[in-house]
DNA sequence: CAGCAGGACGATC
DNA sequence: GATCGTCCTGCT
């Protein structure tokens, strides 16, 4: 968690345990961070960008000022919570501790909702490289541009910026039949049927049902939604790497979301999300196989 | 060139 | 309410 911090000059120092950047950012929960040095990260949110270095005793933050730093990344980076006590309350066995202390730098990434939900219905049956192109490609079209550094970063279309867009419109994206999803999303959103800003209020049933009316949003898109757009911890997201380690582990067996979703929360209950996030980056870090153990 | 990876939808039972 | 074929693209 964030132990202290100064300003200097342009820059931020900030002292943070349980942080690792790679941990974090290649964990699968983002796709608009990029690694420009093993070290050093930069990404966008919003029209707020940030780059930061890992130094031996420090975090060193660019990019920003102390308000944006305070009022939005602060909540983003989810540097208020304490992941020491996390990692130990979900190491309920030792296959789940394991995964935790190898991804002891993990942190769940509070998102923008709006950014979140389009992110993730591009993310359906895609890997995470493709999702990152798809992402930037739709930033780089509708977005705004945004200078830091000697280069040019586009912001995430907000729902006003996309909205008439046709699937045809979006062809150049190459997001394949998501483009009609997308349409869809952007209608719901302008049409008030779907309100992003009021995502974090409703209760897991509730959010589920509402994100899944979305043409695009199943089980799994819906989960990730709520929990990377919304911080509710208890979300399991079961895509191809969750499942597979969590039947090997958990249950030893064949096994449908729901049931997979349902083990979870006996498990871990409203910190599921943490667990399926340190079994997801050991899993696919790992390429763990169908039936192999940590 | 073929095969494969990755979730949601819609038809069908 | 569960199962299954199909969708789109990029990589191997
Ligand atoms: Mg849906």
């Amino acid at each position: 968690m964030l132990k202290d911090y100064s300003i200097h000059g342009e820059e931020i120092h900030a002292v943070i345990t349980q942080f690792d950047l790679y941990q974090t950012f290649e964990s699968g929960q983002c796709f608009r961070w990029n690694q420009m040095t093993p070290n050093r990260y930069m990404g966008i949110s919003l029209d707020h960008v940030l780059d930061v270095e890992k130094r031996e005793d420090r975090f060193v933050l660019r990019g920003t000022d102390r308000n944006t730093f305070e009022e939005y990344w602060m909540d983003y980076l989810d540097l208020k919570r304490d992941y020491a006590a996390i990692v130990k309350a979900v190491s309920v066995e030792e296959s789940i501790s394991k995964a935790a202390a190898y991804g002891w730098g993990l942190r769940i990434l509070l998102q923008e909702e709006w950014e979140t939900m389009i992110s993730f219905i591009l993310s359906s049956n895609n890997n995470v490289k493709r999702i990152k192109n798809l992402v930037e490609g739709l930033s780089h079209k509708y977005g705004r541009p945004i200078q830091y550094g000697g280069r040019t970063l586009y912001t995430f279309p907000r729902p006003e910026e996309l909205q008439g867009v046709t699937c045809e419109d979006l062809a150049p994206v190459r997001c394949g039949y998501r483009a009609s999803y997308i349409v869809d999303a952007v209608e719901k959103v302008m049409g008030g049927r779907v309100d992003p800003k009021t995502l974090r209020s409703l209760s897991y049933q509730e959010g589920i049902r509402k994100l899944m009316e979305i043409k695009g949003v199943g089980p799994k898109v819906a989960d990730c939604i709520f929990l990377y757009g919304a911080g509710k911890y208890e979300s399991y997201p079961v895509d191809v790497w969750v499942k597979r380690v969590t039947e090997s582990i958990y249950m030893k067996r064949d096994a449908t979301a729901a049931e997979i979703k349902k083990r979870a929360d006996d498990l871990w209950g409203d910190l599921a999300g943490f667990a399926q996030q340190y079994l997801f980056y050991y899993a696919r870090e790992n390429n763990l196989k169908t039936g192999e153990i940590i």
